[in-house]
DNA sequence: ACCTGAACACCGTTCAAGT
DNA sequence: ACCTGAACACCGTTCAAGT
């Protein structure tokens, strides 16, 4: 493995994607002859959990350091910055979506229509965001271009081809389903993180943001109306309305492939 | 203006907005009495300024302080926490967008279509979210209940009764466009902000990116026909082809919209 | 090759004290 | 009412030194 502040001069780099090589494999020499049993792959999982546990406003590296029974900078022989730690991490989480193995619940005989895999793979995505808060801020912050990520995109990119869109139609589309569902899960996902560090069921939680904008004298009227609204839609806790919602959407973008489908466009 | 810090026990307080009191008022008390002339709108134009400028990572207290030239520990006296003056930011920002004030561009005389003004609420809204690349962490991360945050989405509501669908499916439309919009204008804020401080063009840097991708042999086969895909899709700078992608993104949901209303639900 | 300790230049925030 | 200075408990990272 190389120390790899290597590179001077040099424009800064801005991920470690860029220049690498070989980030995760630990430089290919077997097993356990390190002191501590340190290596890539044993210091990004304990970064997932510590973020998964602690969010990632109190992650640090030496508090990574101590979880890992290890002096702070001892992590600095594999890793060399806190910023690169953290994309590994970002991509050891897509890993948990990554379609490489499709694994027994799809039997492989199927090939599935496009509509249901989209439908998965949409779902799998905002799950993913809703179990791990902290790496909605990473993606949207990184280039988010490790192997994981890419194998995801690229099974995005497999199922739009199904769809019958033209090649700029796909890109479109794609944009429109992946980066509406990362949108709906970052949401989401800090929404359920805030309620548990604070204390209180979603439904109170709603309630009290509601009394505090309502508060406000000149917002009050428009949002009654949009009060009248949410009763119109029935009632239902509010994890319930964010499925219907979510749904909804998809179906929404769904039809509106199919549309532009038709119009050959 | 109070000290705030006062409620005592309690279960932490997750936002500036909840049990928070005229938040940008300054206290009401007339101009300028005040030592140094500091007072919450100042603040957070400053806040701003200095997002803008230099990032969120880069954002201290110390550093703000020196910019308004005053002690770091000045700024207390006028907000709780960091993070309470970051939501200030945020919704500072979002008055970019608010439609109070309707403008000579929006000739008052015209209601105008509703696919029309979809365009220019998420062609705005996307154009801040690059604009202020900071504005994207923010959002997803506090509640975003700040008057001119509401403003915004109460102008999306409205927009969104007209288009005919049930009150159900006016949530789930505009989840489906907005959440896309923020997604979108996030990566994009992101790309273009990392292109600058990398000293790069855009359309170099992805040149770059695509290199490092196609540099892992597993996945060179899979990215070589999204190659094809690309070149199929026709020429462009990387700004053009976004360009693209976000206007058929927006006719695919338009799209999508008139689809549910035509079924009736 | 891997790990440590001390050190540097920072943080957010509290608190007692000034005017 | 508003502002300061010193202090506390942290940061990420560098560097020389250990084994």
């Amino acid at each position: 493995m190389v120390r790899a502040a290597e590179r001077d001069g040099h424009p800064p780099r801005t991920s470690v994607w860029l220049e690498g090589g070989a980030p995760l494999a630990g430089g290919g020499r077997g097993g356990g002859s390190r002191p501590s049993g340190l290596d890539r792959a044993r210091i990004t999982a304990a970064t997932v959990r510590l973020l998964d546990a602690e969010g990632l406003a109190k992650f640090s590296m030496r508090r990574l350091a101590a979880d890992l029974n290890v002096t702070a900078m001892s992590v600095y022989w594999y890793v060399d910055t806190k910023d690169d730690l953290l994309e590994l991490a970002l991509d050891a989480a897509f890993a948990e979506i990554s379609p490489a193995d499709p694994g027994p619940a799809s039997a492989s005989a199927t090939p599935a229509d496009w509509r249901e895999e989209l439908r998965a793979l949409a779902g799998a995505y905002r799950a993913l965001l809703v179990r791990h808060p902290w790496l909605s801020s990473l993606a949207g912050t990184f280039l988010n271009i490790g192997p994981h990520a890419v194998e995801f995109q690229l099974a995005v990119q497999r199922l739009v081809r199904r769809t019958g869109l033209s090649a700029g139609g796909q890109a479109g589309a794609l944009s429109a389903v992946f980066q509406f569902v990362y949108g709906f899960g970052t949401v989401e996902g800090h929404f359920v993180q805030r309620c548990a560090s604070a204390g209180m069921s979603q439904d109170d939680y709603y309630r009290r943001a509601m009394r505090a904008v309502t508060r406000e004298p000149e917002l009050r009227e428009a949002v009654d109306g949009s009060a009248d609204l949410r009763r119109a839609r029935g009632d239902g806790t509010v994890e319930e309305i964010r499925d219907r919602d979510f749904a909804f959407a998809l179906d929404l973008l769904i039809a509106g492939i199919e549309t532009m489908v038709r119009r050959g466009e």
